[in-house]
DNA sequence: CAACTACCTGAACAAGTGTTCCACAAGTTT
DNA sequence: AAACTTGTGGAACACTTGTTCAGGTAGTTG
């Protein structure tokens, strides 16, 4: 019991970070990385003006841990998109739902692609997701995975600028195309 | 003569406009969207902080304006990069040129499609290159085309945010793969 | 030449920015 | 209990922002 025992002040603060957080995080959704500023994101989080600043030494900071953070769940979605199975439908139907249901999200993400651009500090993070496809799929036919991310890539960001987002429908025979050949993405290991 | 006798002050007001626009886009190159400020374009341009403000009724207008002129280069460039006469070398070369001499002007490229996820208004813009490209290709397996596009997009994106961008060498397979199917990519209809 | 017009710009302003500072509240330890 | 550490937030500062405006300047016209 006094072992795990942490200062509840602590603990307390932490929590309070992790909303600040959150909040700019949905503020970079809302209005893109320009809209985010102490004063936004502590109205965004319901705190004080200067609660950001207490937790984050500069705005940098703050930017850089929520997108830091924000790649975690790009990761987890990427991974999503790939690892349905190897299967064509199911693939389109992730892509659909990211440039439709979760377009601010998407959008987002793709703000944290571009910052990494011109910030290397970002850049692994960015990057995680590509790595991660690699090793759980274990492609048979690694320059097919690598024509196979890019194109992923290529078709959400075409989705966000296009008048109306494309559907499953549309976006399925395209994901076909990409993976005929490397017939089940997950397969390489077994007869090597 | 007198016919195509214009008013010298509109001549040079046009010709500043148009320095102006210019001055904005080595600044998005330079600093990104964010770094896009009256007095910071102004100070590129070389002329008085309000000038900006003179020519463009707003900011957003000065961002829109570069944005859509930035846009027919970026049309030019892609469309450069497909229409490379369909061979994988060359397209290749194209890539990698973009991610590494062109770097700067590449990442500005790409803040105006994330720019146009937020604006309608830029959109017919941004997607220029990829009507034009069909266009100008008239694919034979349209599928095959538009993955090939999209991939095209997710290769630079991914090349920015590479530690160290890839050269043609790397990218060459890639683009082979994307484009075995289409052979001719420019073949369709050769009835001119 | 003067009159006129259109273009141009320096100074200034209100609003918003990141950040600092300090008094104080809340929790923990002695 | 007192002494300490950590969290908290209002006021304020120096600075930058977008934009306005009145006066000035260059180009055209009579």
């Amino acid at each position: 019991m006094e072992l795990q025992k942490v200062d509840g002040r602590k603990a307390r603060g932490e929590k309070k970070r992790r909303a600040i957080v959150e909040a700019t995080l949905r503020v970079i959704e809302r209005d893109g990385v320009a809209g985010v500023t102490h004063r936004s994101v502590a109205r965004e989080a319901g705190v004080p003006t200067t609660a950001p600043t207490y937790y984050f030494a500069t705005l940098d900071d703050l930017l850089i841990a929520t997108l830091l953070w924000s790649a975690e769940e790009l990761c987890d979605d990427m991974l999503k998109i790939v690892a349905s199975g190897g299967c064509a439908r199911e693939i389109a139907r992730s892509l659909a739902k990211a440039v439709n249901e979760n377009r601010s999200r998407t959008l987002a993400e793709y703000e944290l692609y571009l910052l990494a651009g011109r910030r290397p500090e970002l850049r692994p993070a960015a990057r995680r997701w590509l790595d991660r496809a690699v090793e759980v799929a274990r492609p048979a036919d690694p320059v097919a995975f690598r024509a196979f991310l890019a194109a992923i890539d290529g078709l959400l960001m075409q989705g966000l600028i296009a008048d109306v987002a494309p559907n499953e429908d549309e976006l399925e025979p395209i994901v076909s195309f990409l993976i005929r050949g490397c017939d089940d993405l997950t397969a390489a290991p077994r007869e090597q």
